[in-house]
DNA sequence: CTGAAAGCGCTTACAG
DNA sequence: CTGAAAGCGCTTACAG
């Protein structure tokens, strides 16, 4: 069923159709109604190669921010987004890329507000903050989606999340320490930092495994996401406590950990999240027993092309997309 | 770039450049040179929504045999390929499905005759068989090509096979297993048949993962993907070896061997391979420890979405695409 | 050996 | 309130 044929049908032309289908106004009621049943009942949609080449005299345009300097976890969640490009860009679509370093507010709304004019939709990670927040129902309000990618900001406007379930990965995390300790003895945590709802989610589905188990959580330690501070912490606690029979890294910080345990001798067992490089390389060698892999690059991919559906006025079917969680070891790293 | 653009720089029409880039011939070599270096230097591709509009005229269709009577397996697999068609339809490609049961060879050879003539390519898992690689002879000598899914074939013209590493995935059951069970004591594999290159490869590297342990494999039983096999046999299996501590279930007959083992009362470890509802259900229920997933909707998706760019005259950069391999357990089933 | 034209399905001004 | 036409980038006959 094509556009033409619908027109024929009705006994109107294409540009009336259209004017129909876009709810642009200035159609007679009793047209619009016959138009209107006739498209319904034949259950058009438009060919996206049609609109994709009319599309191509002006390709829309998205905006991505990544928290990508110095963090090569969203360099992979970038991988995505090109991979999502390269299938799309010859269908009238492109993206307009800004990096930033970490979390700060301020630059991460500077970033919003630059790209404000020139995208026709945002895909970023936001930082949880009410600013941010209000930021995007600026751009929902001039009819520019906003697709949340790997971490989510509550209150907002956003169309989409895209990510993993934190609090699983921290469940997830739990049964593998549980599992290589016979459930028994002490854990350390290292995480993030206690501002992010995800470290905070993962933490929390970590000790509720454990309170199944009679393994008990010696301590705790913010990070940062900084490999230093995770290894200075790690290297004192593991002084005080050389009882411990294994660390959860709750976010980044794993070589800074992995060093740590190292020197102080002590066979721990490593359990980690996330699959970047070093922590790859880590798990290969045995030293990382395992990580939960939450598939950053299928994050990026997904988020972009429900990004392109979205501007072509498809609604998606939840406002929640979860990628799966896959366990890594040494033989499926 | 467009055609155009190529055709006006090398002061031809685009009917000219279209030869020399489809290599149709009857084209003065000079001029062949000329346009063919502009191709070059500029990079140019062709617009995949303009040759998808000229396409629609009379859609591809590619062929797709399924092993999924009475296999849900299979059914994943085919869920991934409607996702692909989803997206491409409107691309024009379009699909023709066979359903066969099991791994009867003339069946499923008699599948992809009674395909040949409204094909324009075939997906399918084939079953390791020299009739099955001449077959395939057949369709590349008619320039249709083949892409094998979830399982491959040796010594054929197919193009692109798209599945997991089989190798791996047994190495990755065995890591859980020691893991388990502190490396120590005897475990069963209940295989599905020795005639399927998979699960030999599984038990193959289920094996070499447990020389460095003091795990000892105390038999292997095949099952035929049958669970009231795999019940039995195991039934048996358990009254005779009571001191087992896991049994790795390489193929079908999760659900025979997990009722077995439940009747018998021996704590024992289960891990299983792939991921079909049954299978979760037991995961979640914590009867099954582990499960290896090589994710198969990803494989149909991966499968119909290589063969549409093979249709448009890309090849693939690897004859091997290998899905991931995920280890879920209770928490990130 | 080569070019001009029609047409795939759509949207976008423009004319009335 | 409505239609005719141009054009997006390509391929496919067809004419010469």
């Amino acid at each position: 069923m094509t556009l033409k044929e619908i027109a024929e049908r009705a006994g109107v032309s294409r540009g009336t159709v259209d004017r129909v289908m876009k709810n642009r106004g200035g159609v007679n009621p009793e047209t619009e109604k016959r138009v209107r049943r006739i498209v319904e009942e034949s259950g058009y949609t438009p060919n996206r190669a049609g609109v994709a080449l009319v599309r191509s005299k002006r390709p829309m345009v998205v905006g991505v921010i990544t928290n990508s300097i110095g963090n090569p976890f969203f360099e992979e969640v970038y991988r995505g987004v090109e991979e999502a490009l390269g299938e799309y860009r010859d269908y009238g679509f492109s993206v307009l890329r800004r990096e930033i370093k970490g979390y700060d507010v301020e630059e991460q709304i500077s970033a919003m507000r630059s790209l404000f004019d020139q995208v026709d939709g945002l895909v970023f990670t936001p930082i949880d903050d009410a600013k941010i927040a209000r930021e995007i129902g600026v751009y929902a309000a001039a009819g520019k989606p906003a697709v949340t990618v790997t971490a989510d900001v509550e209150g907002s406007d956003r169309v989409l999340y895209v990510g993993c379930d934190y609090y699983k990965s921290g469940q997830t995390a739990a049964k593998i320490t549980a599992l290589a300790t016979g459930g028994q003895g002490e854990v350390a945590i290292v995480t993030g930092s206690f501002k992010m709802l995800g470290h905070n989610d993962r933490v929390r589905g970590f000790r509720s495994v454990l309170k199944d188990t009679d393994l008990r959580v010696a301590e705790i330690l913010e990070c940062n996401d900084d490999d230093k501070t995770a290894y200075e912490k790690t290297a004192r606690l593991l002084k005080n406590r050389p009882a411990l029979c294994a660390v959860y890294v709750a976010a980044a910080g794993v070589a800074g950990t992995v060093e740590a345990v190292a020197e102080s001798g002590v066979p721990l067992f490593i359990i980690a999240n996330d699959l970047i490089p070093a922590t790859r390389e880590y798990v290969r060698q045995g030293r990382v027993l395992a990580t939960i892999d939450q598939q950053p690059a299928r994050q990026g991919y997904a988020a972009l092309k429900n990004m392109f559906d979205i501007l072509l006025g498809e609604r998606p079917a939840n406002e929640r997309f979860y990628t799966d969680l896959a366990i890594r070891m040494q033989y499926n790293i």
